[in-house]
DNA sequence: CGTATTTGACCAGCGC
DNA sequence: GCGCTGGTCAAATACG
């Protein structure tokens, strides 16, 4: 139930960029990943392109990023203290895995996905003090659609909204006249 | 040289 | 308990 919610203003600003994305390739936002927590509304992104502010209280203070002891996180994994982040997640029809939301990641993994040839990456926002993290894969039945989960909610603005929405439209033609 | 990516290892959770 | 799988770390490497 706490998983999965919609998220506000930012977050939506991104789902925007997504639906675009999606839009472009004639597709739609679909959403939905970890089935059970899903359910319910489904999402209504709306394209919201400035940027809103922050602060919505991240909750998730909660156990990344702080202390790493020796290896592992100690704890973790919102573990003991259930703490769920928000997650949500959608699918969209893309040649490019990573959607260029306006935030910066870092890829910090990757793996191979049982039932699926093509590998999961996870990617963590680079903004400091900012826990949120995605994950990208392709679905293998359809290997045009990407699938990307969001965890977390960003605690800053993004990051040149404006300059990013060109690249991305530039990207998006650009894979379309390469892939025709 | 600073930053980002790659990749193998490690760890936890879950099912059997 | 054991093995499998997903998620993360961190050293090595690549790249600007």
């Amino acid at each position: 139930m706490e998983n999965f919610q919609m998220i506000p203003s930012l977050l939506s600003s991104e789902m925007g960029h997504a639906r675009l994305f999606a839009h472009f390739s004639g597709n739609n936002i679909i959403t939905d990943d970890d089935h059970h927590e899903m359910k319910e509304e489904e999402p209504k992104f709306e394209l919201h392109m400035g940027n809103s502010n922050n602060n919505f209280g991240d909750e998730s203070g909660t156990s990344f990023g702080s202390e790493r002891n020796s290896k592992k996180r100690s704890s973790t994994k919102e573990g003991k203290n259930k703490v769920k982040r928000h997650k949500f997640a959608f699918q969209t029809r893309s040649q490019v895995d990573v959607l260029d939301d306006g935030y910066r990641w870092r890829k910090y993994g990757q793996k191979t996905v049982k039932n699926s040839k093509f590998p999961r990456s996870y990617y963590k926002c680079t903004y400091q003090g900012c826990n949120v993290k995605k994950q990208i894969q392709r679905l293998c039945m359809d290997e045009g659609v990407v699938v990307t989960t969001y965890e977390g909610m960003h605690t800053h603005s993004i990051e040149k909204a404006n300059e990013n929405f060109d690249h991305i439209l530039k990207r998006m033609q650009n894979s379309y006249t390469t892939a025709l």
